[in-house]
DNA sequence: ACGTTTGGCACAATCATTTGTTCCATGTTA
DNA sequence: TAACATGGAACAAATGATTGTGCCAAACGT
């Protein structure tokens, strides 16, 4: 009980004193006076609105949810970090979910979020489509996909050129010299492997370069998955020079093995991978690396969700993101 | 309308329709016939309970506020990571907010979440004391300090004993016969930074070794703090040998120019720093590393305020977890 | 036959806002 | 003087769920 306390206070009704405390004095014209009164009480009774209340009334909760595998992964815990302060500058708070990778934790917190009746999610998806669930969960809240797009649907969506990035990346390394390209690869199946390997295969295919199946894994995302490919990758091949990682988490997986690899070995292995610009830096080695800008990525997807909260249909819906391929320290 | 859509087809009244969905049939003994008949209607209508009416009439919303300086800083978003998890275990969602280490920052998001009436709020704080306004704003809601911690408040927390990890670290290198060590540390005047420059000190002082002003510095927690910083030393004493890092991000910046520095001079450098796990693995060099146990910090700030939230005293509600300190590939 | 218990459920207040409608004075015009 | 416009603010409904209290009938006991 608040506006209550100020009524109590001032002797004016509910409605005029949440008029005065929303700016809508001129508009409904209200004395300066009484205008002057409400305030000076609600400053002296350090009156905060119910936000719970207020929204149960308006709808609308100026709240998203942000669904993403994994936070500690760099990549989601830069885009999350920028969608944050992007969306805190709309007004908006922002519910953090990590799915960890597991498709009923994604479906879980969807379900969570719309009962919480968030205004929007922003979600990079574990599913690879429009799994009919989803409509019946979802109420008219508005969701955007980030990074892991389906196809032929309506949810907007922005992602990044990974198909083009994946040839250009590879081709760098094609022509370096390089004949035997190893590619170290996430979940068979999901979005983003589908694209960087289907780019992979392009560059090999114009560079008239056959696909070696001994050299080429899907083991999942992570840093685990990255080592144990590795691994099987230097039992298979022993002399191989040149790995495109799928991403960062594999690539650091990678790392260990090749690090440890290179001082027994002296056979030096150049690395191609998705999103790992703060180790080019740090590392003092040849790289290859495609960045994706989470600046744009984490703008588009905000300004979507927000332009499609306020009813505005917008002219692009469905955005590809150029990413930037470059090399590092390459003689 | 939601439960009102419940009644128009059953015939049954608010009461008996809520109760019969919170489970509280038998309590309230509602007959068989009738709890069938409501929970059908439910199930068949998709029946999904108004969080914020409930949250509303409940005065508790099962949402807690997380507030960090920067999600990106891996040992943030790791502990963010855990601690939403375990949250989720406890029904509770979370909503993120990074400081990016400015005050003004804290303050807003404090005053976001308590209007917002989270149940509670899990703060690393930039604020090195209890400032006045935090009382002011806070109405009840429960708060925790982590990590980053007050002196003399009645504020539950949880962190590491950063002063005996540091001094076990700053041994290890002294051990190896280093009588120089520099220390790049972190915003002078914060809790972490005194902690382990305290421990950086009495490490050298059990050892009888002098403080050299030249080559300790405070220039901040982040990567470019770490670059600068080293940069800064080398011109200082371009002999040095053994480095302190107070954190994870001014190793990153260091290590940039250590390893471009080594490269020139044939000069190794040996490094210690708090919470470089995934580093010690990835970089094939002697390290000397303090790892935090993250698991056990998000479990008792986890623990803490589920506990106070419901109510609970606890016996300790001020905790000081130990860390871990080891070396990796040293001769 | 009359009082008491118990099963089974409805009523209405409450949580704190927002907002469409209404109402009552003045002041103005015909 | 009656009709009308306008300024200024109150009334009450609506947003959905939860819960203390109250009511009615049937069963039970004496």
């Amino acid at each position: 009980m608040s506006i209550k306390k100020i009524r109590e206070q001032t002797g004016f009704s509910n409605s005029t004193i949440s008029r005065v405390l929303n700016g809508k004095a001129k508009e409904f014209r209200i004395s300066d006076k009484t205008t002057r009164a409400i305030v000076a009480a609600a400053k002296k009774l350090k009156y905060r609105p119910n936000i719970l209340a207020r929204s149960l009334r308006l709808q609308k909760t100026m709240t998203i949810g942000l669904i993403v595998p994994d936070i500690r992964n760099a990549f989601f815990g830069e885009l999350s970090w920028r969608i944050e302060e992007l969306l805190r500058g709309h007004g908006y708070s922002t519910i953090l979910c990590n799915t960890n990778e597991v498709p009923e934790n994604e479906e879980f917190y969807l379900k969570v979020l719309i009962d919480r009746q968030v205004d929007g999610i922003i979600i990079a998806p574990i599913h690879t489509r429009e799994w009919k669930d989803l409509h019946d969960i979802r109420r008219g809240t508005e969701i955007i996909l980030i990074d892991r797009i389906f196809y032929d649907t309506d949810i907007p969506w922005v992602t990044g050129d990974n198909l083009k990035a994946a040839e250009a990346l590879t081709s760098i390394l094609i022509k370096k010299g390089f004949k035997r390209i190893a590619y170290l690869g996430g979940t068979s199946g999901t979005y983003i492997n589908s694209m960087r390997f289907q780019g992979y295969q392009n560059a090999l295919k114009a560079h008239t370069l056959p696909l070696i199946d001994d050299i080429i894994q899907f083991g999942g995302y992570s840093v685990e998955a990255g080592e144990a490919m590795m691994q099987n990758l230097l039992k298979a091949d022993p002399d191989i020079k040149a790995v495109m990682c799928v991403n960062n988490l594999v690539f650091q997986g990678a790392m260990k093995v090749v690090q440890g690899y290179e001082l027994t070995t002296s056979n030096p292995i150049i690395m191609g991978a998705f999103d790992i610009h703060p180790f080019c830096g740090i590392f003092k080695r040849p790289l290859a690396c495609a960045s994706q800008n989470l600046e744009k990525m984490a703008q588009a997807a905000v300004s979507l969700i927000v332009n499609r909260i306020q009813g505005k249909r917008m002219r692009k819906t469905h955005l590809i993101l150029p990413i930037r391929v470059e090399s590092h320290r390459f003689r």
